[in-house]
RNA sequence: GCUCAGAUGGUGGAACUGGUAGACACGCAGGACUUAAAAUCCUGUUCCCGUAAACGGAGUGCGGGUUCGAUUCCCGCUCUGAGUACCA
């Protein structure tokens, strides 16, 4: 018969699957080898081509293992959380869980038609509640955890808290966030419960703070900053804009020297490195205060220096003046006011400009003097202090120290704003621009003239310590990442809220389900979709099961607290307000605020809070007190701002108001008056408001106050990549109900070996996961500092568009007559997109074409010699663009085996590169032409038992090494071709010797398996033994040659090839050639001057 | 701007540690079979000169260097792609 793949392939992909051929074993003398491709997101579009690349070349390795006798771990599954899921739920109502898995039986049914040979009883879906249970649980765990410095790893909660509670605060080295209080045990131990939970947030993995975010309002949700593509949502192309949020966050920073040093034991792409290198973004340091100046300065500062930080701390003499951000902190304080009018005018500017106008301005000159100066630590200098926005308020400290000489950003604005230029290097040449040299001798540097530059350091570092005026320190440039996504679909977090503080649930009540919603859109009152949820909150164990109560308690933690005082019918009317009031403060509202927030005077101040029926200016929950500026609509209005004070004093709250002059001027003084009462307040009494005998009554009390009829759950869910974070585990067990997997399983199989995945995940998906696997290293649930050995990046599959030219008359218009590529210099056209499908090798089907579109039905067409020629061009593939090629399409006209080769053939795997089915023939032909090898001319199966030829035999092995030289290096286009080149020696030699060809067979079918499997059984081998029969070795011996055809060249420059034994010494060699009468013709009677043998290879003779 | 990767026939690509550049495949041209087409098979196919052929010259983005010999190593440049963006 002849080669029916269809057949072939149907038969074999049931054998597989219902004989379980490819189920990994969980235990296993064989060594482990465990291949991991990036598991998809199923996307309603079904598999993308380029998905296929990726799956094929692991597959072919995994199977390849097999053969070589490893216990192979090749599982897959679906990364199925994820927002096209929600939007299309949110478009058509239909419940995410019900289209994902529509999705996913598309996925299953694409991958089984190319013969993948995973082990399917291991699937995981993130989206499942069996998998998320374990994220969960991991989050959990991610919150009992604090890095301890010290141990360089992560530690149980439990453990700083007793160290709290012996010593203090004390002798702890964490990581941790700035503000944090410093405490003897006693008085931790005497600080009230919220008090020290709301101290621990500050040290957890895992902590709720109040953060910048990528808000995106067209998705209604948060984005982390690799969703951020130059200031659009990378999924939808929306715009994103900055805006601050309480959100979950988690400390990857924690682990951002492991992440770095991590990456020099790991065999991944050198540019995959180089991009987590620059993600994280380590620069070694130091930092260093300067004194502020304060004869220049009357008012009260915060602080009595600025603190920078500088990677070129020996150049500090060069220092000329300071510059800081305009968002710094220190800004208003520092303006004098004979500046105050460029400095506000500056910061006008800035406001004003975009992220995108920052970014096409960045060789703009531009910055405003505030009139104050620092003075050099080390030898009292006075240093200008100057505001610009080159400098980030997120980086570092905020401010940086100006080295004209040795900067060229600090060189340019020096020169643009007369500011002096000191050269501090021997060597330094700055006419023209700086110079950043290291070499050299310094000069104009006290104590360190004389000195290069790493005693120059060395020596500058240990006086700034000794005078305490800075130290060495490194900085990173990664963030900690947001955790929080306003988004249905996705992980709810296991955390309730209680005295507006976050607990964990019980571990038993894992796994916390998602709820069911009416509508998967925010609230009205702008919640998260979660929020709709009727009924869903937390009773803990033994709590009294009253009946939760409805509506206000199923808040986040956030409103929660808003609303500890609010009434919850003004609450309702007036919630937009306060967030617009808190959106667009006045001037010195804002001011203040930088004084008051993130607890800067040691208390948590909120801003545009509600309270019964007022919203405060700003308010400490914790102390009782409301902070009133006199806005335009009340200050003539002395009435009603008493009938206010005596309102909040009912809710026990003490006001005190300020003047928006007397913070316009001195701001200092009014925040330094507000942090006296502060200190000066008790707690505030909390049974005013839940009491029943105030008004309060009415109140809608927090979770906290409800005594277990139900604390409200967090509304946020998780982020896409939580999921992904760790599945790898997943697959060593994947039923197990216990845990995550065993510690038996993750002993076994260790890590992933080979992982295979796109680039595009490398600052997202392959960092966290990173993260995620060192944390549980630190915890004791796995053995291994990495998670992936070694990682290829497959290229990316851009699209391949055709194009037609249809004929443009006279009048301009678009006519239906269409020219053939080659002739469209001769008329004027217009390209037009055609679909690829009906394109082959660039002809295009007329009849087709005329089917395609019924305007095209009664087109003509100016061919060149009878066809019609398309144009070409690479771009991205879309549906728009008609040049979208669906692997099904592949296989049902080739068969998969046809589209696994052809996948390979295509180019080295790495290689992004256009998806392009010209040549799939080739492949195809090759196919058949294997097949033929075990059949005479009428089909029938037909190979023959005598002894194999020495030919053979040499065909045989070059394919065995060349094949295991390949896959080693995953180099897999290249053996197609060598294959090719075997099945046309083996075809020359009319080979069908059964020996040669069996292993032909296994040597092939981890490329091509269905037609190897058929292959196998013809040649009377039991079915599905092929997977796990032994590759063939390997034997030196059949390559041997006696004689090698040496080319031989004259100046470099190949002539002639001489056939001479290979037994024959050089000094032999070279009396052979020149004794050969062709070669004395190229010679032509000269003698040449030096004859270079390299005995194998090559005869060069130079004349 | 910086970092990284890359540039080889009409096309995808091969040449692994410096040693016969263009393997393998597509496409194209010619031929065989066929009434014809498809399929299949055979031959040729880097370019230029010349041509029946032998033979000669050039040639791996551009310019230079090291070497008996460079697609491969070094220096400078051009272009393409990716990442990043005032990171102190």
């Amino acid at each position: 018969m002849d080669y029916q793949f269809k057949d072939i392939e149907q038969k074999w992909q049931q054998f597989w699957a219902q004989n379980n051929t490819f189920k990994a074993e969980d235990k296993s003398t064989k060594p482990k080898y465990y291949v991991l491709d990036m598991f998809p997101y199923p996307s309603g579009a079904g598999l993308h081509v380029g998905h296929p690349l990726g799956y094929i070349a692991s597959d072919i390795f995994a199977r390849y293992k097999r053969l070589k006798g490893f216990n192979v771990l090749h599982p897959m599954g679906y990364d199925s959380f994820g927002l096209p899921a929600e939007q299309y739920a949110i478009q058509t109502g239909q419940h995410p869980a019900v289209t994902t898995e529509d999705n996913i039986a598309t996925y299953r049914r694409q991958l089984d038609q190319i013969g993948f040979s995973f082990d399917w009883s291991r699937e995981v879906r993130t989206s499942s509640p069996d998998y998320y249970k374990w994220t969960q649980w991991i989050f959990m765990q991610l919150f009992n955890s604090w890095y301890n410095k010290d141990a360089a790893k992560a530690e149980s909660i439990t453990n700083l808290v007793a160290h709290f509670e012996q010593n203090g605060s004390a002798g702890i080295n964490a990581v941790c966030d700035e503000e944090i209080l410093s405490f003897t045990a006693d008085e931790w131990n005497a600080l009230s419960n919220p008090v020290q939970q709301s101290e621990l947030l500050k040290y957890r993995l895992t902590y709720l703070r109040e953060s910048t975010v990528n808000w995106c309002p067209a998705l209604g949700t948060v984005l982390a900053n690799d969703e951020v593509k130059d200031g659009f949502s990378e999924r939808g192309g929306y715009p994103v804009e900055q805006k601050k949020m309480m959100q979950w966050s988690m400390r990857i920073t924690a682990y951002a020297e492991r992440l770095l040093q991590g990456l020099d034991t790991i065999d991944w792409p050198e540019p995959l490195k180089e991009m987590q290198r620059n993600w994280i973004g380590k620069s070694t340091g130091a930092s260093v205060r300067f004194p502020i100046d304060k004869t220049t300065h009357l008012s009260q500062l915060i602080t009595n220096y600025i603190e920078v930080f500088t990677t070129r701390v020996d150049t500090i003499f060069g220092v000329t003046f300071l510059v800081i951000a305009p968002e710094h902190e220190l800004v208003a304080s520092l303006t004098t006011p004979e500046q105050k009018a460029d400095i506000d005018a500056y910061i006008a500017v800035t406001k004003k400009k975009s992220e995108l106008d920052r970014m096409a301005d960045a060789k703009t000159v531009s910055g405003a003097f505030t009139g104050s100066f620092v003075l050099n630590p080390l030898n009292g200098e006075k240093i200008q202090i100057w505001i610009a926005d080159y400098v980030l308020a997120g980086y570092g400290t905020g401010a940086v120290m100006a080295v004209p000489s040795g900067d060229q950003r600090d060189y340019l604005f020096a020169k643009h704003f007369n500011l002096p230029i000191v050269p501090i290097i021997d060597i330094q040449s700055i006419e023209t621009e700086a110079d950043p040299t290291k070499e050299g001798k310094y000069i104009n540097s006290e104590f360190m003239n004389g000195l290069d530059y790493k005693a120059g350091t060395a020596a500058v570092i240990a006086k700034l310590e000794e005078i305490g005026a800075g130290k060495a320190k490194i900085n990173f440039r990664m963030r900690d990442a947001i955790f929080g996504r306003q988004r249905y679909w996705g992980e709810p977090v296991p955390v309730y809220f209680k005295d507006g503080l976050p607990h964990l649930i019980e571990e038993d009540h894992l796994p916390l389900l998602l709820p069911e919603v009416d509508k998967y859109l925010p609230t009205e009152s702008g919640e998260p979709p979660l929020g709709r949820a009727e009924g869903w909150s937390y009773k803990p164990e033994g709590a009294p099961s009253k009946s939760p109560p409805v509506g206000e308690t199923s808040q986040s933690h956030k409103a929660g607290s808003y609303r500890e005082t609010a009434d919850p019918v003004y609450y309702e009317q007036v919630k937009d307000f306060s967030r617009d009031n808190r959106n667009q403060p006045t001037e010195a509202e804002e001011m203040l605020w930088q004084f008051l927030r993130s607890e800067k005077l040691g208390y948590k101040i909120r801003r545009q809070h509600i309270i019964g029926q007022f919203i405060a200016d700003f308010v400490s929950l914790q102390k009782g007190l409301v902070i009133e500026l006199d806005g335009h609509h009340h200050t003539s209005n002395k009435e009603a701002d008493d009938a206010r004070t005596e309102v909040l004093n009912h809710f026990g709250f003490e006001v005190i108001r300020f003047s928006n002059d007397e913070v316009l001027k001195d701001v200092q003084s009014v925040a330094l008056s507000i942090k006296l009462k502060l200190d000066s307040l008790p707690e505030r009494d909390k049974t005013k408001i839940s009491g029943e005998e105030t008004d309060a009554a009415k109140v809608s009390p927090t979770g906290g106050d409800l005594e277990g009829a139900g604390y409200a759950y967090e509304l946020s869910t998780m982020p896409g990549w939580a999921g992904s974070s760790w599945y790898w585990f997943r697959y060593m067990d994947a039923q197990n109900d216990k845990e995550f997997a065993s510690p038996e399983a993750i002993a076994y199989w260790k890590d992933v070996d080979l992982y295979i995945g796109g680039s595009e995940h490398a600052t997202g998906h392959l960092l966290y996961s990173r993260f995620w696997n060192k944390f549980l290293k630190d915890i004791g649930k796995v053995g291994e500092e990495e998670p992936f050995k070694k990682l290829i990046n497959q290229g990316m599959i851009q699209g391949r568009s055709n194009f037609v030219y249809r004929l443009i008359d006279e009048e301009g218009r678009g006519t239906n007559t269409f020219v053939s590529h080659g002739l469209i210099k001769e008329y004027k056209t217009s390209p037009l997109h055609v679909d690829v499908n009906i394109v082959e090798n660039e002809v295009m089907n007329i009849n087709k074409f005329k089917e395609w579109r019924p305007e095209f039905a009664d087109a003509e067409f100016i061919l060149e010699n009878g066809k019609y020629i398309c144009g070409v061009e690479v771009e991205k593939m879309s549906k728009r663009y008609y040049n979208v090629v669906n692997p099904d399409d592949i296989a049902q006209r080739y068969g998969a085996d046809t589209l696994r080769m052809y996948e390979m053939f295509l180019g080295p795997l790495e290689q992004s590169k256009p998806w392009n089915t010209n040549g799939i023939e080739g492949v195809f032909k090759f196919l058949r032409k294997f097949w033929r090898l075990f059949h005479n001319d009428a089909w029938e199966f037909n190979v023959s038992g005598v002894e194999p030829s020495k030919a053979e035999l040499k065909s045989l092995h070059k394919i065995i090494r060349k094949v295991e030289e390949d896959v080693e290096r995953f180099s897999f286009n290249t053996s197609v071709s060598s294959f090719m080149i075997a099945v046309n020696e083996l075809t020359d030699l009319k080979c069908n010797n059964r020996a040669i060809l069996q292993d032909m067979v296994i040597i092939l079918s981890s490329y091509a398996p269905h037609i190897c499997e058929e292959l196998w059984t013809l040649l009377g081998n039991p079915a599905g033994t092929l997977s796990y029969a032994p590759f063939p070795k390997f034997n030196s011996a059949y390559l041997i040659e006696d004689d090698f055809a040496y080319p031989i060249s004259i100046n470099g420059k190949m002539k002639m090839n001489l056939n001479i034994p290979l037994s024959l010494e050089i000094k032999e060699i070279e009396e052979t050639v020149l004794a050969n009468a062709d070669v004395q013709k190229y010679l032509d009677g000269k003698a040449p001057k030096k004859v270079i043998v390299v005995k194998g290879r090559i005869v060069n003779m130079v004349v």
